[in-house]
DNA sequence: TGAGATT
């Protein structure tokens, strides 16, 4: 694959929500007209790391899942951070977006709700403002903005240290058209109250920037702030992943197998070995209560990193929790962190145990 | 000069 190299922005921020001034979840479930689609969902804020079937496992703990498709960078191959769930039946959507919008993965706190149905009028309709005052916030903003269109989206983007506003910030717009109204109507002018024009313009696509990360990782120093053990390994797990999806080659297929051990958890005994690629790192979640579900693992698991699959061990007869569960994890950092954090943690009137999955990989 | 919402 011919890559062009040039040096664009080295943005690694993977936060989300501490960026904006708010998360913006402001009720998915009411947006769109009747004749829109009850059953297809748009998953936004997804951890960058979040593969397709990460997805579907997750939103599958919910009900059948007709289609699922993490949305990529068509050069790189990079998720977008957002992907679409399209269940059989529309009460497992509108649960879909009940139970698991908000819900925090590593990171990222994820957005869902009902996808609008595609065309090429929603496409392109998203601006980038600056030279806002400070003071200024996204209500304000969107009540600035609102008078040309239907806003889907907002953000203030902020110091992330002082959380002060950087006077920049994006709005998304229904359409196309309402955005060029935006542009024609608001740009260069004053804001009420403000002492200097704002400038509104069309904001870049996702897939310019991607390509342009990719190429100025490779050129960054790799020791530069002598990170410890986990970063050390997340850095070369991002390497690993450059170097496949630049060039096709895996550097060792060990990466993954960290030495470090975690207070209270130091036996690598039972567990899964390196070289089991593909499995993760399975966890043993017991004290259960009956009425547990897959969602309660994945908002206890999901935090501390990349979990693949959750699953709740039920009776056939009662389809009650039998008081277990297990918890796929991609990483051994992040397993062994979840682990030292859940094991004891009290969920309601009972302590759970959380520990390595003894014996075989459950294969859920 | 900047996050990531339309397959």
């Amino acid at each position: 694959m011919e890559t062009q190299l040039s040096n664009g922005p080295t943005c690694n921020s993977t936060a989300n929500g501490p960026s904006s001034i708010s998360n913006n979840c402001s009720s998915p479930v009411e947006s769109g007209s009747v004749e829109d689609s009850k059953t297809n969902l748009i998953v936004n804020y997804l951890p960058q790391n979040m593969t397709q079937e990460e997805l579907k496992s997750l939103f599958g703990s919910i009900g059948e899942i007709e289609s699922c498709k993490l949305v990529r960078d068509k050069i790189t191959g990079q998720s977008l951070g957002y992907g679409f769930v399209n269940y059989v039946d529309p009460k497992d959507a509108e649960k879909a977006i009940n139970t698991l919008n908000g819900l925090r993965l590593q990171t990222k706190t994820i957005k869902v709700s009902y996808a609008r149905p595609s065309s090429a009028s929603i496409r392109d309709a998203n601006l980038y403002v600056s030279g806002l005052p400070k003071t200024m916030t996204q209500k304000e903003l969107e009540q600035l903005f609102s008078q040309h269109g239907r806003i889907i989206t907002s953000r203030i983007l902020v110091d992330q240290v002082t959380g002060v506003s950087r006077g920049v910030g994006f709005i998304r717009f229904d359409r196309r058209v309402e955005a060029e109204e935006a542009i024609k109507g608001l740009n260069g002018q004053k804001p009420p109250g403000a002492t200097e024009p704002i400038t509104v313009k069309f904001a870049n696509n996702p897939s310019q920037k991607t390509s342009q990360a990719l190429l100025s990782q490779l050129y960054q120093s790799p020791n530069r702030r002598y990170p410890g053990p986990l970063a050390q390994q997340a850095q070369r797990f991002r390497l690993d992943n450059l170097l496949n999806m630049a060039y096709g080659v895996k550097s060792c297929p060990y990466s993954r197998f960290s030495p470090m051990t975690i207070d209270g958890v130091t036996s690598l005994a039972g567990i899964n070995i390196p070289g089991q690629a593909g499995t993760g790192w399975c966890i043993f979640v017991y004290n259960l209560a009956p009425d547990a579900d897959e969602s309660i693992l994945w908002q206890m698991f999901g935090p501390f990193g990349a979990v693949t699959n959750v699953k709740v061990i039920r009776d056939f007869n009662t389809n009650k929790c039998k008081g277990f569960g297990f918890v796929t994890m991609t990483n051994y950092d992040e397993a062994a962190m979840a682990i030292a954090s859940l094991n004891g943690y009290r969920l309601g009137e009972r302590v759970l145990q959380v520990s390595f999955k003894t014996n075989k990989t459950h294969k859920a």
